[in-house]
Parts: structure tokens; sequence; C-alpha cells
DNA sequence: GTAGGGTTAG
């Protein structure tokens, strides 16, 4: 009522006195109604819908409007109504006037027909806008060029491509596909519906192209996972000397993230930061999620410090950089400090906390998250539920994992929720079920996509099923091409196994230079098996392609030292020394009640450490008895065969285990998780402690899952 | 004479 306050100051100009009326508005009404003509009662009223900021005002305008019978003699009028009940979400009271007025006044003209389906679109009611559409067309009213923009983003927005098309048709009958608006939406359509030949076709022949048709194409290049291709576009464009404007800014900052160009982040920020249009909200967020993208997370916060004003997109962007760059209990602060600040999480939030939860192979956060997400009432959607899946899986309770996937009624499920099955199973050694599932999955008519055959593959892999494996990969190629994860899927496989000749081949067949995931694959199955010379070859190229990467040097210097190549070991540590590479320090978490437990090798740093130390060291006397002899080949340190074993003793992993039987109730299993690979002897071990007494060990390592029971290990020593 | 297009987290 604040701005009809200064409306009735300013109509009045002293004409009346003020009417000791309660109500002002109605009184301010029925002046105007009396005291002016028509042709100036309409611009008053249009002033005050213009003025008007909510709904119930709306409705108290709308229905003076009725009674006075103006809202049949004015079109106009009737749809600036229109347009505001679209604007405050009720496109139903904007429906009731247009029939009301096709009933009871003029019939409406081809401006109140595009009004409805503008309403209609800017809501997202797709099928409305469309049959509204039609509706048109059979009432003789031909649309025009401010009709078509909003039935192809519709169609856009739902996939309907092929109703898009018809309406396509109907543009070009009438003439108005050559409208520069119309000509963007077709753009935007066609691209966005992964037709991207029609899309780019239009564009390139377009006879005057503007900025939003640049940044229609661009983004259309970014969502379709095309970042080069939308960069060199963004290129072309500025040769042209069209300037960026802040919309081209947030399409050209996913680019960048996609790519993880560190670089080319840095100078879209500074011109983000030179055109003032960081102080946007939307630019600011795809800003921070460009840094964290490319792992810049100091970038990232800087820019989320900075920002007067965040939404509910600000956190998310910054929550989920930390999750990708392995920061997850950063995330969990972060995740309070949101909370605290008033933003409610919604279901982006949720998920991206999933995802944390998974990283840090925490079942006890996960469950608290899952609750929070129940008892917030969020709408679980199947990306939800596939999230929550994919996390129990990772914190090692598959069973609960299964026990989701069951509750799901089967047409809801899409390939990613059997996708997530697939790989939980493949993770925890079950080859052959991960198998039915891929067959199963088949038989219900999902078709499996490149990530299904990433997870049956590295599942196959897992369970040491070559031949198997060798089958899905062969009938693989008869649908999909097979991509660099998928080869290296099949080296890991083939390589683990022991043929390392036949992954070798396959390398030198693969129609592309290997990458250093295929390289890497080869490394390690040379290091499981011992084979110096191959080791050397998939080395040297590692050495080329990631020259900073501390994993390979220290997987090579492995292979030498099991030979007892101690020069090589020394060459192999000075080129580390020299780049200035550490290897990264062998860490393990064990979860006791909520707390969660972290220790190093032979760290001095957990609270319990002197008891977790003597437990350690009477379990080696107890397993030494039941006939445990040390696998000294994993302390890869020149050093005396006593110290060797001493150094066992105290891998992180073996301290989370005695903590574990120290600590925990001895009907529960001890869940530990590693970041680097659980080596030969502290697997060796675990057998031994689990049959010795009684407990299920379970273990996550940086590759996949150890269920320890009853002597022997579920990955059946095969990893 | 009244109206219109391209945008960020997963």
């Amino acid at each position: 009522m604040q701005r009809l306050g200064s409306l009735h100051h300013h109509f009045f100009l002293g004409s009346r006195k003020p009417l000791l009326n309660p109500c002002p508005f109605y009184s301010f009404i029925s002046i105007c109604t009396f005291s002016y003509s028509p042709d100036s009662t309409e611009v008053i009223y249009d002033n005050l819908l213009k003025s008007c900021d909510g709904l119930a005002f709306l409705k108290q305008i709308h229905s003076v409007l009725t009674t006075t019978s103006l809202i049949d003699k004015s079109p106009h009028l009737g749809a600036q109504i229109i347009i505001k009940y679209a604007q405050f979400g009720d496109p139903n009271s904007a429906r009731a006037l247009f029939d009301h007025i096709n009933i009871h006044g003029d019939k409406p003209s081809s401006f109140l027909w595009n009004t409805m389906i503008r309403a209609y679109a800017n809501g997202g009611h797709c099928f409305e806008t469309l049959q509204l559409y039609s509706v048109m067309h059979r009432a003789g009213i031909s649309p025009n060029n401010y009709t078509f923009p909003f039935i192809f983003k519709v169609c856009a927005s739902n996939s309907l491509i092929l109703l898009g098309k018809v309406a396509h048709g109907d543009a070009l009958k009438t003439g108005f596909d050559s409208d520069l608006y119309v000509e963007a939406a077709l753009v935007d359509m066609y691209a966005k519906g992964d037709q991207f030949c029609d899309g780019r076709k239009i564009f390139d022949e377009m006879s005057m192209k503007d900025l939003v048709c640049w940044t229609a194409m661009i983004t259309a290049y970014e969502q379709a996972e095309k970042p080069e291709e939308a960069l060199i576009l963004f290129q072309k464009m500025q040769q042209e000397g069209l300037l960026a404007d802040s919309v081209t800014i947030v399409s050209v900052a996913s680019a960048i993230g996609r790519l993880g160009d560190a670089k080319r982040a840095q100078s879209v920020h500074c011109y983000a930061i030179r055109h003032l249009f960081l102080e946007e909200i939307c630019v600011a967020n795809s800003v921070i999620a460009m840094h964290a993208k490319c792992g810049d997370m100091d970038k990232a916060c800087l820019v989320f410090d900075m920002m007067d004003e965040r939404n509910s997109i600000s956190w998310n962007s910054l929550l989920s950089g930390y999750t990708q760059n392995g920061k997850a209990s950063e995330a969990l602060l972060l995740f309070d400090e949101m909370r605290d600040s008033g933003c409610e999480p919604n279901p982006v939030t949720a998920l991206i906390m999933v995802a944390a939860c998974a990283y840090l192979g925490s079942s006890h956060l996960g469950r608290k998250f899952h609750d929070f997400i129940l008892d917030s009432k969020m709408k679980v959607d199947m990306n939800l539920w596939n999230a929550l899946m994919d996390m129990y899986a990772k914190c090692g309770d598959l069973e609960t994992a299964v026990e989701i996937f069951s509750g799901i009624h089967p047409s809801e499920r899409d390939v990613c929720s059997w996708n997530v099955l697939i790989s939980g199973y493949g993770m925890h050694g079950y080859g052959k079920e991960a198998l039915k599932l891929f067959s199963r999955m088949q038989e219900e008519g999902v078709e499996p996509n490149h990530i299904t055959f990433t997870s049956i593959l590295s599942a196959c892999s897992h369970a040491g099923l070559v031949d198997e494996g060798r089958k899905c990969f062969r009938d693989m190629t008869k649908s999909v091409t097979p991509e660099m994860k998928h080869y290296a899927c099949m080296v890991d496989m083939l390589g683990r196994a022991g043929l390392l000749q036949e992954a070798f081949d396959l390398i030198k067949e693969m129609p592309a230079p290997p990458n250093d995931s295929v390289w890497g694959a080869l490394l390690l199955a040379c290091k499981i098996h011992g084979n110096m010379e191959l080791g050397k070859i998939a080395a040297n190229n590692l050495f080329q392609l990631e020259p900073n990467h501390t994993g390979y040097y220290v997987l090579m210097s492995n292979i030498y030292a099991a030979s007892n190549r101690w020069q090589e070991v020394g060459k192999l540590r000075q080129d580390m020394k020299n780049k200035g590479l550490k290897k990264p320090a062998a860490f393990s978490v064990i979860e006791y009640g909520s707390e969660i437990h972290g220790f190093h090798t032979a760290d001095h740093e957990n609270p319990y450490w002197q008891e977790v130390y003597r437990k350690v060291e009477s379990l080696t006397i107890e397993m030494k008895l039941a006939g445990y002899i040390p696998d000294l080949s994993c302390a890869l340190h020149d050093v005396e065969e006593e110290d060797k074993e001493h150094i066992l003793n105290y891998h992180s992993e073996k301290l989370a285990v005695a903590f574990g039987i120290l600590m925990i109730n001895s009907g529960m299993a001890i869940r530990v998780t590693k970041n680097l690979r659980v080596c030969n002897d502290c697997h060796l071990a675990f057998k031994y402690i689990s049959c010795i007494y009684g407990r299920r060990i379970i273990v996550r390592d940086a590759n996949r899952f150890h269920h320890f029971q009853g002597g022997s290990c579920s990955c059946k020593d095969y990893w």
C-alpha cells in the first residue's frame, strides 16, 4: 500500500478533499472511475497495475475492473492483469480472465493470446502452452513473431523437438522465421534438443546475429559438454566486435570450469571484475564454480566471501567445490555455516553432502544426512536416491543400498540407479552379482551407457572374471565406441589376472594414444606380478604424460625394490626430490560411535596410541602362533629385516584395526577406510585377525572393499 | 500502441 499512497497523492493533486474512508484504495478507485474520461481511467489503472506488487492487491484491482466492466472494454488492461497473474505465479487466474474475455468481451486479439501463452510458458506450464497454441490456430488467430519464441522455449525445455519442428513449419509458412527473436529461440531449441547441426545451421545462416543469439549458441555448446567449441565461438563473437555481457560470461565461465583451465579462469574473473559483472549473483556463482573446478578453492572462497548477497546456488557451488577437491571435512563445516546463515539446504545441497559422506566413507555421517533429508521433508528425486545408494555402497553398507534400490518402483529407476548398484557390487568384489544385474537391467529395457560399461568391466576386473569381461567389451563395441576409461578397465582386468602380454597387446591396438589411466593400470599390474620390463615401458610413458604424479614414481620404485634394485630405487627417489614431489602419507580412519579416529603410519597423535601399540604387539604374537609369517616385501625400504617387520607393524591400517579390536563391541564389524591401497602384509594379517578374534573387518582402500571374515577376504586375494 | 530471446549449483 505504500506505493498506492504515493500515487494517491500524485493523482489527487488537491482536486478533492481526502475522504474519510477506512479503505483509501476503494475511495481512490471510485474517484478515478467517475472523474476521468475512459482513456485517462485506463492510464490510471495501468499505472496502478504497474505499481502492484502482490497477488492480493492484484485481485482487488481485478475485481474492481470486473464489476465496472472495464475489463471487457480494455484489452490492454486485461493483458496487464494476465501478465501480473503470471508474474505472481498464478496462471490459472490468468486463464480464467482470458476465458472470461473470450466469452464476454470482444474476441481476444492476437496480443492477448500471446500474453496468455507467455504466461503459461514462463511459468513452465508446457502442456497448457502448447494446448493454447493449438486452440489459437483453431480460433483462426495467426501466431506471430511474439508467439513463436515461447512455443520454441517450452519445446526446448521439455525435449519436445518434434512438436517444435511442427511449429517451425508454421513459422516458415507465416514468414516469421526470419525474425531475430524467432531465430534465436530456434537456435536455442535445436541446440538444447541435441540437434546441434540444425541449430548451428540456423545460427550460421542468420543475416544478423545479436549478442543473445551468440550467447544461446555458446551456452548450447557448454551444456552439451563441448566446452572447447563454446570457447572457440566465444572468441569468434569477440572478433566480430560484440562485447560479452553478464549472461555470456556465466556460460563462458562454466565452459572454462569444465576444461579446468586455471589460466583462462583468471582472465574471465578479471573481465567480470572490470565490467562490474561480479556484482551479479549469477556471475559470482558461476565464477565460484569455475575456480572450484579448476582446483583453486582459495579463489572460489575469495569470490564467495566478497558477495553482498548469496543464494543457495552460491553455497552449493562452494560446497560442491570442496567435495570435488577432496575436502569433504571442509564441506561439512561449511554446511553448518550455511544453515547458521539462514539459507535452507535444498535437494542439490543434500546431493552434494551425501557425496561428501561417500567420499569420507562414513556411514555414520551418511545416515545422519539421510535422516536429515527425511526430516526436512524435501523432495527426494531419483538423483538423490541414486546418490544415497552410492553413498551406502561406498560406505561399505551394500545391504542398505540394495534395500533402497528394491524400494524404488522399477519404472522409476533410471540408468544411473542401475549403474550405482552395479559398481557397488563391483567394488565389493561381487562380480557375478554385478553381471546378473547387468542382464536384468537390459531385460527391463534400460539401455546401458558408457558408465554402465565402465562399472561392469571394473566389476569383472575386481572379481577376476576375465572371460566375462572380454565378452562385455566385445558386446559393448557393437553399440558404443570404447573410450579411454574402458581400455583402462580392460588393461586393469587383464593385468591383474597376470595376462600382461595380452594387456600390452590391447594397448598397442588402441586407435588413439593411451592416456595415463591406461598406462597406470599396466604399471599397477606389473607391480602385482613383478614384471620389471613392461613396468619400465609403462612408467616411462607415465613420466612423460604426468611428470608430477607422485603415485607412478612410487609404483615403479616399488617394482625395483621388490627385486632389490636399490640403485634404481634411489634414482627415482632423487627424481622425485628434484621435482619437489612427496609420497602421499598413508592414512587410515575408523569410526568409533560418532567419533572418527585417524592414524598415520607409526604416529603418536591418537590419544590412545600407547594402548593401540601394545595391542599391535600382542596381535603379532598371537598371529605368529597361528602361523602368520610377515610379508617383508611390503616394507620397501633398504633396511634390515628386523626393522622391516617393525615398520610393517605400525602401518596406518594395522593401527586402525588394532584400535577397533580394543574399542568396538565384539558383535560389530570393524570398518576402516584407507586413502591408499591396503598393503599385502596388512591384508594377510587381517585374515588372521578375523579368524582369531571372530571379527568382521571391512576395509575400504583407494580401489575397493575388502570384507575379512573367518580367515579369508572377499577379494579372494585378488585386488 | 500494448509484449519478446540467451544464465549459475547437481
